[in-house]
DNA sequence: CTTGGGTCCTGTGCGC
DNA sequence: TGCGCACAGGACCCAA
């Protein structure tokens, strides 16, 4: 799953093949994803020039001219991959494999009218789709709950203090809670954790309001460095299908059990632990 | 209301 | 080379 900097990474890459343009087709090869696809998707979805691609959080934000907005969940494994003339040319994609046998989880292809095709595939299916009244969007059960961007204003210390003020739950949980800000998943939260020096298994309520001004800064900046990575690719590229993000390589505790603390003066290694069925890499010396 | 655990689905990599 | 198991970037749902 990408999070919040692939996602983004993701919409930069389609805006210049679809923004603006028309949906000659929309085929849909299965009644559904993770839900159900809404009832006439396809046909909603032909004929609609796609005017803006937008993102809140891990959604992807279609604003297309009949009114609608196609909302997009990529899930832990969807991807948009590009072809023109039957040729992948480039690939919105995190994951290996882009060649051989991808076609079996080609779920929704949205053929483009300079004759590109916009293939969304995705293995686990823990993606999901939906059009909803773009007027109405925010009412939308996707986004209605959600978190304020992290990179907005409104996402800011005193917000964090509010929010964690009296939760129980580990900082870790709290963060990836979509719900008290948008966007974070496993490995930003991790590194960003790391960069504050804040141990994720403390309690969201325990930071003091220094804490969450510290936490805010860092968040920000290692999504933003993200971004400027073109993302994070956890497995490396056999295709020919495009850029590939490098933020991996810069990784300082996610994936990297065992090794030593980056810190300077830490003699600590990254411990992993389990926090809610999902790992927490950490240095047990620097994290506090 | 908050919190923790199970669950959906497929693919990959590792130890044996 | 094959087999079984652990694990994967998410998030909903339900029970306590």
């Amino acid at each position: 799953m990408p999070e919040l900097p692939e996602v983004e990474t993701v919409r930069r890459g389609l805006i210049p093949v679809m923004e603006g343009r028309r949906i000659v087709k929309a085929i849909q090869n299965r009644p559904d994803l993770r839900w159900p696809l809404p009832e006439n998707f396809a046909e909603r979805l032909t004929g609609t020039t796609i005017e803006r691609i937008g993102r809140r959080g891990k959604y992807l934000l279609l604003d297309l001219d009949s009114g609608e907005t196609l909302i997009v969940h990529l899930g832990m494994s969807g991807r948009f991959l590009i072809y023109t003339d039957g040729i992948i040319r480039k690939g919105a994609d995190f994951h290996q494999s882009v060649g051989s046998q991808s076609s079996k989880h080609d779920h929704i292809i949205l053929e483009i009218e300079d004759g590109n095709r916009a293939v969304f595939n995705d293995a686990r299916r823990f993606g999901a789709m939906d059009l909803w009244q773009t007027a109405l969007i925010g009412d939308h059960k996707f986004l209605s709950g959600m978190g304020p961007e992290p990179l907005s204003n409104h996402f800011n210390s005193e917000y964090l203090t509010k929010t964690f003020a009296n939760r129980k739950v580990p900082l870790k949980a709290a963060l990836l809670d979509q719900r008290r800000v948008a966007g974070l998943g496993n490995i930003y939260v991790c590194e960003a954790l790391f960069d504050a020096g804040l141990s994720p298994t403390r309690s969201a309520g325990s930071l003091s309001s220094r804490d969450c001004s510290r936490l805010v800064d860092v968040i920000r900046d290692v999504l933003r460095r993200a971004i400027d990575a073109g993302g994070s690719s956890l497995r490396d590229f056999h295709g020919a299908s495009g850029e590939l993000g490098y933020f991996q390589h810069t990784f300082k505790v996610y994936d990297q059990e065992g090794k030593k603390c980056s810190k300077s003066k830490c003699s600590g290694t990254i411990d992993r632990i389990v926090q809610s069925g999902r790992s927490t890499y950490f240095c047990a010396i620097c994290q506090r």
